[in-house]
Parts: C-alpha cells; structure tokens; sequence
DNA sequence: AAGATCGCGACGAAATCAGCAGCTTCCACG
DNA sequence: CGTGGAAGCTGCTGATTTCGTCGCGATCTT
C-alpha cells in the first residue's frame, strides 16, 4: 500500500515503558508538532542534542509519528463512515486485510457486540458504497457489517497527553 | 478545557476551497510532518517562501494541524472505548457535552443506529468505567449507550491524500 | 485606467538542525 | 571490587532551515 505505516505497524504490542523525560517531549509535540528542539529543550529540561536524539527513537520505534491532520470533509472526502464487523472464526486475518485497504485509515479490535471497527474515507457515496458491500463484506470470516455514515465532526484532538 | 482545539473547530463546516499546489503540500506534510520548507517547495514547485505562507494559512484557517499522535496504549492510557449513543431530542447539545469531556478525543454525529461515536481515553477500567456510568449516560438526552473496548489497535493512518 | 490586493520569488540575518566526540552513569561480569 | 561496555547526555561546529521583508506581476476594485 502507498501508506508510510502508521503507529503500532513496527512492534505491534511493543509497549515501550516511556520515561518522564519522553512523556513530557510527547506533549509538547501534541501540542505543536514542528516545535524546535531547543524550546522543547527548554520545557522538559534536557539539551536540544537530547531531545532530538529521544525524538528520533520514539519515531524509529514506531512510538510517536508527527503529522499533519486535517478534517477529510474539507480537504475532498465528502464521505465518511465507522463500520462495525462481526468475524466468524479468526478476528486477525479480518483486521489485517482491512488495514491493507487504501480508504481504511483506522482499525482497532474491539469487545463488544462488534469485533472490529473500521473508519473508512471516500470520496462521494459510490465509493463508499463498492467499498462496503463488494470488498468488506466480501472479505472471508467476515460475518455482518454495520454501518455508520458520518454527518459531521465535531471534535478530533491529539492533545490528550500521557500519564 | 485544555486542549488547543481539534481540526473544525475554527470555522467549523468552512469547506475552505483548496487548490492543488495547497492540496500537494499537505500531502507531503501527511507524510512528514517536520519536512523542511524548501523540501516540499522542491516537491511542489513553489519556492520556500511561498510554502511557508501557504502552510501557515492553513494552520490558521484549521484547515490541517502538525502534531505528534501517538498509539494510547504506548503512553499509558491502558482503556479505550467506542461508545455509540443514542440520543433523544437535539443531538447538537449532548454533541458539545461530550466534546467538552477531556477524556473524549473525538465526537461524530452519525446516522445509523447510533446518534453519534465518541472516542473514549482513560487511564484505567475504573476511570472509564466512571466516565460511562456516571458522566455520559448521565447527559440530558441521552437515550442509551453501547461499548466497545479497545483491544488492540490495528491500523491509524493519516496519509490518505486529498482529493 | 489608476489604485489596491494578493500571491509569489528573492535575499540576508538569525535560528535551527545534524553529526560527532567526549564525558558520566549504570550494569553485568569476572 | 574493579573493569568493560552500553546507553544517554552535553557541547561544539558547519550546514541547513526558518523568518522577516522587499519588490514584482497578476488580478480585482472603483
């Protein structure tokens, strides 16, 4: 896929114990992502060679990615749904040919009446149409799918810090 | 609250019209966020200057933001949710409650059978647990809710291009 | 048609970044 | 205990990038 790979592609599981000193970094990149070293240095106390040697492992672990977002409606999506998918038999085959979906940016296994859900982005209601009933619901183990066209966003923050 | 505010919250249905050399910018961006001025004026062909206006407006207008996002789970939020609800009455008023919820990083209005999908963060089971019980099904108009936790994150892209 | 506005390219000054060497701390191991 | 090694931090230097500003040309305005 055209995807660079997003969080969670490099160890899956990893769950790196993070120090204060990386934590408090984390955060000020949620709140400004082209923040430099130095003024980053500044807040967390440590040089700027330190914070950018932590910056570069935390992206080369797949820890952290700095990005750019924005709201798919305005930049050409004009459609938008989450899909909730019951799996008969094994869930991870289901998630995986998911995830090599271009239009699914999002997939998370989840407990519940639904085993996994899935943010697609389309460009108009055709798209999203094929998209749903020729290729997820065409996909093996895939049992029943649920959908949920999106109407309007109304909050999406990256700024929750750590702890 | 203490969030800087997501994407659509500064005009929030603006639909800003994007050209294309705007457009190839924030792809580049999507892809690194840090990426020098000049590198994506190479990319684009603008020059360097014209870039930096252009990424700056756009951050002004909350077209796009640079940030660090990360995989919740890495950096000690062990609980998250889906939580569909059901809403009776206006939707927009128990929209905004939820939205000023730190612990909710991203509120949707959907059609489907749920009136909107808010995106749960929390520390621990008890925490979410409380968040739940006590504060969202406790909203003025909500009707009933369904949970879907997190088990584990499969897919968080954010390279999806422009169209 | 003159004037105003907007976007872009150009350029210099200042800030930032990248790589490297040296130092300290902390363990593991003999 | 003492030593080797790894990891992490700091300070340094040169290269790169960012930032403010200016002038030009195209497009609108009146």
């Amino acid at each position: 896929m055209g995807h660079s790979g997003g969080v969670a592609n490099r160890d899956r599981n990893a769950s790196v114990p993070l120090d204060a000193a990386s934590k408090a970094i984390i955060e000020q990149l949620q709140e400004d992502g082209r923040r430099p070293y130095a003024a980053i240095g500044k807040a967390v106390g440590l040089s700027e060679a330190a914070v950018r040697q932590r910056v570069q492992k935390l992206l080369d672990q797949g820890v952290m990615q700095i990005v750019a977002v924005t709201d798919p409606l305005t930049v050409g999506f004009t459609r938008q749904a989450m899909v909730g998918i019951r799996v008969e038999g094994d869930i991870e085959p289901v998630a995986d040919a998911l995830a090599a979906l271009d239009e699914v940016d999002y997939v998370v296994c989840t407990a519940g009446s639904f085993d996994l859900l899935a943010e697609l982005v389309c460009e108009d209601d055709e798209h999203l149409l094929e998209l749903i009933n020729k290729r997820i619901r065409a996909l093996p183990g895939v049992r029943s799918t649920e959908s949920f066209v999106y109407l309007k966003l109304r909050k999406q923050t990256y700024t929750w810090g750590t702890r």
